[in-house]
RNA sequence: GGGGAGAUACCAAAGUGGCCAACUGGGGCAGACUGUAAAUCUGUUGUCUUCGACUUCGCAGGUUCGAAUCCUGCUCUCCCCA
């Protein structure tokens, strides 16, 4: 398959990107790729520790797609090996190691869902254990001894654990190295990765030239920043929207971030052209409200299809804007002429964790029923035969109580 | 190997025998407000059969009428010296 003429890949691959390094070498890859009709082969490492992909590894997927797109080939490691290491970047503290089961199991998972974003079907997987499980203690000591503690402790989420009196481990250390390692075996051109990433992809770079290969180019993206608007997205802030959330939650949490994220996630998670995208750098400010329904409408056809998204829209105009009771409500059974304590109920729906957590939200006044604001912590509902209530517990949990 | 410091709820961090279910900040949740599930303000934030009871302050024991606070052992972490 013929390749597009370099200019034009570079056009595409440039889109989002904080930092090639360096671009030249890209460029002079690309060329020869046109030239030799050879696609680059380009990596990227995906950590199975967090099986539940989001927005946040949405852009370094569509990325790779992109790279896809273009002809090139596409190679997904699976890093079941360095997950049980846990990859010290940008962490506060050593993460736990997990087990190999549960390492290839959220593996498997891994991919399931990156389908959604990837051309599977153009995708090599790889397990990064099938090459680095088998290194013998000499080997790690040899690949150990190519980088040095001052390279290593100059990393800013190093030094920080390190200043604050934290604990690093030593196998922390193995990680850049492991990752690196699998670019030399891999034989990588260029590998994908979040600019946090920065020092592990380099490290790739020079162990593949100590290994007499042509280094790659390390491509880096920005970290996207999550709903609240200040950190990366991420699901242990819980600031994150998952690829496999249902359109309304996908809809309702893409309006609530900042304004001024609208532009940087219609360039990174979009699909829309470069002259669309910069009609919006104007109209995400003179009209901030339409452009991010906009977006969510966007996202949401991206994963669920255009019909979904008009629904979602649909959704949230009523149940927030207007604040309307949405149709299809969840349906909950109850034995008619029983009566339970209203606490009770909610806990059992699922709408609250624990009775103590029910009874605060009905005391903050929380809790609706038919649209009436129930403030009496004490309240029994008795039920009739073939009776039926909406029920409401803060601003979006709707349920249908009926016996 | 020697010496010192420390482990408190989701996170950070007070408390050092009863007034502690535990100050305060962040986060979360709720209410008001809003184009918005943003910002801001207010309230709330262990569990339960809630004017009361039960469990919680690294783990296991002990002292005491009574411990997060005192004692003993254990586990883990950090610092300094070697």
């Amino acid at each position: 398959m013929p390749f597009l003429p370099v200019d034009e890949q570079l056009e595409i691959i440039r889109r989002g990107t904080i930092e090639i390094i360096p671009e030249e070498e890209l460029i002079a890859k690309l060329t020869r790729s046109y030239k030799e009709n050879r696609p680059l082969r380009i990596k990227l490492g995906c950590d199975p520790t967090r099986p539940d992909l989001h927005l946040g590894h949405s852009v370094i997927l569509r990325k790779l797609r992109q790279f896809q797109d273009l002809g090139h080939h596409a190679i997904l490691i699976i890093g079941d090996f360095t997950g049980m290491i846990g990859d010290p970047t940008g962490a506060n503290k050593t993460r736990p190691a997990l087990t190999i089961e549960e390492v290839q199991e959220n593996g498997k998972s891994y991919f399931e869902q990156a389908s959604k974003i990837l051309d599977p079907d153009k995708t090599e997987i790889v397990y990064n254990s099938h090459w680095l499980a088998g290194m013998s203690f000499a080997d790690v000591i040899r690949l150990a001894s190519k980088m040095t503690l001052a390279r290593m402790i100059e990393r800013d989420d190093f030094t920080k654990r390190f200043e604050r009196e934290e604990p690093i481990s030593i196998h922390e250390f193995l990680y850049p190295l492991a990752q690196g390692q699998d670019s030399v075996h891999l034989k990588s051109d260029v590998e994908l990765g979040g600019i946090d990433q920065k020092f592990n992809l380099l490290v790739g770079r020079q162990l593949q030239r100590e290994d007499g290969q042509e280094p790659q180019i390390c491509l880096m993206m920005p970290l996207l920043v999550g709903t609240d608007g200040s950190q990366k997205m991420s699901k242990s802030y819980d600031n994150y929207i998952g690829i496999n959330e249902d359109p309304q939650n996908m809809y309702g949490k893409t309006l609530s971030i900042p304004d001024n994220l609208i532009y940087t996630w219609f360039e990174l998670l979009t699909d829309i052209s470069n002259d669309d995208l910069k009609a919006y750098a104007n109209k995400v400010i003179s009209d901030p409200r339409n452009s991010k329904h906009d977006l969510a409408g966007t996202i949401v056809s991206m994963y669920h299809g255009g019909q979904a998204a008009t629904e979602a829209r649909d959704h949230f105009e009523k149940t927030v804007v207007n604040k309307e009771i949405p149709e299809d409500l969840p349906e909950f059974r109850f034995d008619a002429k029983s009566s339970e304590k209203l606490v009770n109920i909610i806990k059992e729906i699922g709408f609250a964790p624990s009775n103590s957590e029910a009874r605060r939200l009905i005391q903050q006044g929380g809790v609706s029923l038919n649209g009436e604001t129930i403030s009496d912590v004490h309240t029994e509902i008795t039920f009739n035969v073939d009776s039926e209530l909406i029920i409401k517990v803060g601003k979006r949990k709707f349920g249908k109580l009926i016996s």
